[in-house]
DNA sequence: CATGAATGAGCGTTCATTCAT
DNA sequence: TATGAATGAACGCTCATTCAT
């Protein structure tokens, strides 16, 4: 196939206008429709059986565009979580670093703190990005949903890291870190799930305050 | 549409050969080779990626022979669950009813424990189809996978039915139902899923007791 | 395939019980049987959809046992029309017989007279042979229509002789006989097709004597 | 069912190139093959065995092109049978404008022979159209030959209509409109079908006026 | 001899992807 | 550069026919 010479990038690195001028700023905007099309869509039916012309023509773009600015539906949907996983690895990277230079308690609360109101940033800027993570990332990775399992695997991981560290300064019980981490990680997502389908009417903030009361003291009366 | 006869039935009533012949051993062999087959399929690629055909050719059958056995995809899901479905539904009955017979606190103790035994006894009789729940119970119910999404949602709100029971009764904190018991079934869950996809070399007793201990005393160290 | 041997017939020409006896009783029943349905079902959606399996459903046979009885579906076409056809073979030949034998004019009248009343009788026993005819009679003679597409052709043809040598009598007027005789023939089949699908209610009687005006007089007013 | 975005549409209304562009001829050069391909094999098979593949790939296509031109079989044969139902139509609503306005027998005897003209015009301009039209328009509305024998209906109607203000001027007899009209049309139809198949090497002409003959003056020699 | 299970070709339709315009 | 036409490999499903039971 490919004998010679450079394949033309699906999204060429070197724009032909400004970078900031009309031609830059056309594809901004035409990427932006197809990635808000195809969440939409995502989220109403699944990744799988939304078509790539579908997702165009509720673009407003023809089916042939769509591959001028993604490979393949997959592509869209890592592009789709890129912002949120970018957000996510910098905060844990944050405050994993923070934990490996300060030994004070307090400050390594302080750490965890920055780490749970960064996540909750994210999923209050970008719920529907939340909501295909909830959806999508169980099973197999295979074709377009691979992105999201990924991420979901790495979400989990990094997370199993530092509550390890946290055990490690007695912030936490001594049970297997992946265990501990698993409960909290999975009843927060149903949770976050119910709430972001509207199950209630209830605010955030209550819905985080009763939470909270679990996980510290449990599900005892006493 | 039909103005005249009966259409041909998909798995008539009235076999030919007698109950225990030879014919009637090769239906029961095939359909658990279909469904076999196809559970394996699923839980490799999920549901919706996996054709009739392959399922049918992993079975060793035509892919025609499929619909013999099944009108459509969703509908051996359907029968893949059926099962654990009945079992399920039943163990949340007889919970239900030992709850509205009694109010000695013992028996109502021992009625959740009877629940709870009855959860691990399906899951340990049927990993894989509680891998399969796991994997696609989360999503729009799209397709073939409707059965499983069904069945997800079903558990919960018996679950959510439960949870108000025990707080009425004054066995669990009296938190919105809905968040206690989506906080155990998210956790649960997740668990379940590292358990049954092999991440623990441990037994399921400790894993159990682990979770546990989590759920009744929180996740504070003290 | 078949190198050796004879091949076992679909309809065994020796059959194993006495012709009258119950094995005998049996094939004709289930015969009847498929026909019936069969001809039901095709007036209703016509040949070509029905099914070789709803056919014996609606027949309460098994599909595999259709092939006991007739080869495929266009057998059992011609078998359904056989009778039919018969007849009206014999009433033709009946009716040249008579032309060619006799020369008196009465005489000439009657033997057509003879043939009208064949054909009407022919209707009236099984008017739903009739229908079959009309409806499916036309166009190409493709997989199971073919008898039906047959006997319209021998049909007209027979006509035309007919006509030539009623002309030759100076019963018609010298027109091409192919003319006068589809002319007829076609406003037959329409009149007798609206009759059978039941657009008129008076009775068959007035119908004729309606189109036997028209057929003489034309349909000048005067 | 969609819940978001417009659906891509089968022949979209807003075409890229001009008018008159060389995409706007593939498009009309391919949908001109399909009818042609399409009409030629219904001729020779009929229209329910023959294949969409192979309507395609004779039109030199593949076979999912097919569908960006036709939704499915019945929409292609609609569009075979648009432009002469609609002159069949309009030549209808003509005549019957023309006899609400005028009372003079001579215009009115006009109008008809009008009509008579156009009929004649359209078989002459689209023999194969009309070819269609005899070989599908009865039976069963089935599938894809449903517009034809929806059209054989209306044209029945209409001219049953016709007779009857025919009759109310006394240009026919006052015999049940639905029967002369059904022995005319019935009669034209065999006709023109052989005629059409070419059982005839004389032109059209002569057969029109033996015809009119037989239908003025009918079959008796007299 | 009846049954219905099995086969596998075929149908209508969809869709990701490529490419001429 | 945007478009949508074209492709052809699937897929879900049906059906005529054969064959073990």
């Amino acid at each position: 196939m490919s004998t010679a010479g450079p394949e033309p990038p699906r999204v060429p690195a070197d724009r032909p206008g400004p970078v900031g001028g009309k031609r830059d700023r056309n594809r901004r905007r035409r990427t932006q429709a197809l990635l808000d099309a195809a969440l939409e869509l995502f989220l109403a039916r699944g990744i799988q059986p939304v078509s790539v012309e579908a997702i165009a023509a509720s673009a407003g773009l023809a089916k042939g565009s769509f591959y001028r600015y993604f490979a393949d539906k997959r592509e869209l949907v890592a592009a789709l979580l890129a912002p949120v996983s970018a957000a996510l690895a910098e905060a844990f990277d944050a405050c994993q670093v923070a934990l490996t230079d300060v030994d004070d308690p307090l400050a390594v609360f302080l750490a965890y703190q920055v780490l749970g109101v960064t996540l909750a940033e994210v999923v209050t800027e970008r719920p529907d990005i939340a909501r295909l993570y909830l959806q999508e990332g169980r099973g197999p990775a295979s074709g377009a949903r691979a992105p999201v399992v990924e991420l979901s695997r790495t979400l989990v991981e990094r997370a199993v890291e530092l509550t390890r560290e946290a055990q490690a300064r007695g912030l936490l019980r001594p049970v297997d870190p992946r265990v501990s981490t698993l409960t909290v990680v999975g009843a927060a997502e149903r949770l976050l799930q119910a709430y972001l389908d509207g199950d209630w009417q209830g605010d955030g903030e209550e819905l985080v305050r009763e939470v909270v009361g679990i996980a510290l003291g449990g599900l005892s009366p006493e």
